[in-house]
RNA sequence: GCCGGAGUGGCGGAAUCGGUAGACGCUAUGGCCUCAAAAGCCAUUGUCCUUCGGGGCGUGUGGGUUCGAGUCCCACCUCCGGCACCA
């Protein structure tokens, strides 16, 4: 026997997968009813090479891909590219060169590095989103969400990030600062495109109870989405017959609000403010408050001034005077609220500063004081009973409201799909028609961001004759965030050369939704968001059967270097590197072997080495079977056990458990097992069994070493079952307690009766050490298991 | 502040339904093999006590339920994550 040569095995037998596509899914015929599986793992940035979460991630779903194959099903698991968008173009910029050149070079060295790897990709159906044919159905499907009003251009205040250049989603805000470099980011007011995201609110929230995702996940979206119920009051200004609606979820404090406080940005504070007295001071301090970034408002003690205005309290007719605060978002309700000071602390605090005056409402047995007609009533029922008492004058309606905003997905950058519309003076916004699509993104030189996006500059790509009355229009110079393209990408893959649509449902339908979808958490309120909004939308219009993208989400862990997140921004750990010096078998098992996969690894090569171990014992342990006759059909030995209760246990943590660490720590069992018996005489069975068992996590070794013992092609063997007589244990090792102390073990028969397992306890010597004597209060038996006495 | 998740040997971790705590692997130590090294193999490896038969203690802390608790309940501590002037 040949010694272990990783590098010649693996190049070997990838070669032969690549000459068959031995990992092409097939589409369903009419009338197919093979299982189907859909893995996916979220697609990577090309923005550098891969590094050891990437490892992780695939290799997590090549595992189940292998092993959903072998168990019958017809698997999908394609593979593609985020090309477009802050992380390519970042990358492009740092790397020095075209977007184009580098994300392409990009696209080629990790698909090799994939290769190298093994993954079981199917080859075929590879999309990246920054191909024309890609691009050209992502503007079609602008079109189709702007037709439905799902999609509309509104000058509005949004996240300017100062370093990258563009506007950002409220979803890559983080801690205030940009996703991707970390600059605080700015308020800005500027005309955007957005999704209508809300408008799909309360189902991306109740259909959270429908699908199998982590929960803390939910938990996210569910934050995310911030749904409160409550009403809306009308406060009346009588001064300027105004009605100002607020929204709150406390409308038993109705009779405890003493005043009334609107945002710096609200445009109500011009209309309250004119004609008044302090008009000039009103105005000058919204402008100031208005200003300050967000993050110094947070942190700074609340301010305001008051605008010599008073609002009608409905509740009680009670004249309350109207501040100006910027302790008041206007993003959030109706940008006006009533003043609780009593029962709200920022009211309180607020009160507190300018003197304002404190009513309680609620007393300390929960039922309502200083209310009228509810005095006694519980707070929790005065609730509901004052909104129908003030519906009933046109005063109050129940109402909700959501912290969830809508999606801005302008990017001023180059680097994305242009959103095809026209500005004409005569027609005003005209979409691009359907059979001009796609609008080419231009090859330019300086596509770097300096404040306005960089197509706005290329006259060539701007001017273009209006698509409605012919006259000259100018076009769209924003570009789309690449949220956008990886919202729809996973409804390509089903049917990824089609010219004529994005896909054909029939298609999509067979295989979506994805069984399995694999990714990192923090990409929970975002993609994960928009993607279930994308669907959902579809569904509606009949473009899909169905409506949540992803049944089962699984989270990766962070693979860390030093207590950091690896990303491809710091100079890592090359796979590559580690290919070539242990193989990626020896990766593969290394990775996976280091703990559950949905925890955090902290990163070190130290061990890898122990899995290069581990397949050469594997390797000349099965070499060694493989010169033993085959095992008889019937063997019955307690290696032969072994080999049956490790199949029953890898199957169960794949398949139930969805753990990857322990099934190879029961195969290593096995390995030793059968290492210590090579004569048994279902020693080749158990060698059959470990290669079988360990094929998803090292296919290339396991490949060889099935070859080996005189099989072929075990990528589309079944997967083995466990006999149930295996199964049945004929000794057990009784454990017996003294006090529900261990104290004595004994091997005896399996399916013992009870007075027969006490009777071997009695009979212990170190049970009647124990015992000393003393009387038995009790005795609990476990079937084959254990027996305590109590004394 | 509110809401999740997690704390187990020197290390990564295992223990799936309340029933043998520490599987599997790393590290370390001792030994075998060898002229030597590499590779491989064997043994020990939670902690304290021990007359070497064993015995006490031990899963973040303190209580509780139970014949029996890493696992269930209560309170607390620490770490990680989400939300946060959201009315």
């Amino acid at each position: 026997m040949d010694g272990y040569d990783a590098h010649e095995i693996e190049a070997r037998w990838q070669a032969v997968w690549e000459a068959e596509q031995a990992f092409h899914a097939r589409d369903p015929g009419p009338g197919d009813e093979r299982p189907r599986f859909y893995q996916l793992e979220m697609l990577p940035y090309p923005s550098g090479h891969l590094h050891m979460g990437h490892v992780l991630n695939y290799t997590l779903g090549d595992v189940v891909t292998h092993f959903r194959r072998r168990t019958g099903h017809e698997v999908l698991r394609p593979m593609g590219f985020d090309s477009f968008g802050l992380p390519a173009e970042n990358a492009a910029i740092r790397e020095g060169g075209k977007p184009l050149e580098i994300i392409e070079r990009n696209i080629a060295s990790i698909s090799n590095q994939m290769r190298r790897m093994g993954w079981a990709i199917d080859w075929q159906r590879v999309v990246s989103a920054h191909e024309p044919t890609y691009y050209h159905w992502t503007q079609w499907l602008f079109l189709r969400f702007l037709e439905r009003g799902l999609i509309y251009r509104k000058e509005a205040p949004v996240n300017w990030c100062p370093n990258d250049q563009t506007v950002l989603a409220n979803e890559h805000v983080v801690d205030g600062r940009c996703w991707r470099c970390g600059a605080v980011v700015e308020a800005r007011n500027m005309a955007q495109w957005f999704f209508k995201i809300t408008a799909y609110a309360d189902q991306l929230l109740d259909d959270l109870a429908t699908i199998d995702w982590p929960e803390r996940t939910k938990k996210i979206q569910t934050n995310w989405i911030g749904r409160s119920e409550g009403a809306e009051v009308l406060f009346r200004v009588d001064e300027l017959d105004l009605d100002i609606p607020v929204f709150t979820t406390r409308p038993d404090t109705l009779f405890g609000a003493t005043f009334f406080v609107v945002a710096p940005e609200s445009p109500l504070v011009e209309t309250l403010a004119a004609g008044t007295e302090q008009a000039d001071e009103v105005r000058s301090y919204a402008r100031v408050a208005a200003a300050r970034p967000t993050e110094e408002r947070e942190q700074r003690e609340k301010t305001g001034v008051f605008t010599g205005r008073h609002a009608t309290n409905p509740v009680n007719g009670e004249r309350i005077p109207i501040w100006v605060a910027d302790y008041v978002l206007m993003e959030y309700g109706t940008g006006a609220i009533m003043a609780v000071p009593a029962h709200d602390e920022r009211d309180r605090e607020f009160a507190q500063a300018y003197a304002l005056p404190i009513v309680t409402v609620v007393g300390d047995d929960g039922a309502l004081v200083n209310s009228g007609s509810f005095d006694g009533r519980p707070a929790a029922e005065a609730k509901a009973e004052i909104v129908t008492w003030l519906s009933e004058h046109g005063r109050a309606k129940p109402g909700i409201n959501y912290r969830l905003r809508d999606w801005s997905f302008s990017r001023q950058r180059y680097w994305g799909a242009p959103i095809p519309v026209v500005y004409c003076d005569a027609c005003g916004i005209v979409p691009v028609p359907d059979g001009d699509l796609p609008v080419l993104l231009p090859d330019v030189d300086d596509y770097r961001p300096k404040g306005k996006p960089p197509l706005a500059s290329n006259e060539q790509f701007m001017n273009v004759a209006c698509p409605s009355c012919g006259g000259p229009g100018r076009r769209e110079a924003d570009t789309m965030d690449t949220f956008v393209d990886s919202s729809w990408y996973f409804l390509r893959y089903c049917d990824p050369r089609n010219g004529e649509a994005p896909f054909e449902r029939a298609k999509v339908d067979a295989w979506m939704p994805i069984d399995q979808y694999i990714g990192g958490i923090d990409h929970a309120k975002g993609h994960l968001l928009y993607s279930r909004f994308f669907v959902k939308a579809m569904n509606d219009w009949g473009m899909l059967g169905f409506r949540e993208p992803f049944q089962r989400l699984f989270h990766q862990g962070w693979v860390r270097l030093g207590g950091k997140k690896m990303s491809k921004s710091q100079s890592g750990v090359s796979p590559d590197e580690l290919i070539d010096q242990f193989g990626a078998d020896a990766i593969r098992i290394y990775i996976l072997f280091q703990g559950p996969a949905d925890q955090d690894i902290d990163w070190t090569p130290d061990g890898i080495d122990a899995m290069v171990r581990f397949i050469r014992r594997l390797w000349r342990v099965v070499h060694e079977a493989a010169a033993r006759p085959p095992s008889p059909e019937a063997a019955d030995t307690p290696l032969a056990r072994k080999a049956h209760e490790t199949i029953a246990r890898v199957t169960d943590d794949i398949d139930r458990r969805f753990v990857f660490n322990t099934p190879i720590a029961a195969v290593m069992e096995l390995v030793n097992e059968l290492s210590k018996a090579p004569e048994d005489e279902a020693a080749r069975f158990a060698a059959e069994t470990a290669v079988s068992l360990l094929q998803p996590y090292a296919p290339h070794v396991c490949e060889e070493l099935w070859d080996a013992l005189g099989h072929s092609r075990l990528w589309e063997a079944p997967w083995p079952v466990a006999e149930e007589s295996k199964l049945v244990r004929e000794e057990i090792e009784l454990v017996l307690q003294v006090n529900g102390k261990v104290r004595d073990r004994v091997r005896v028969p399996a399916g013992l009766s009870k007075d027969e397992l006490i009777a071997h306890a009695r009979a212990s010597e170190k049970v009647q050490a124990h015992l000393n004597g003393g009387e038995e209060r009790r005795v609990v038996v476990v079937p084959d298991k254990l027996v305590n006495i109590v004394v």
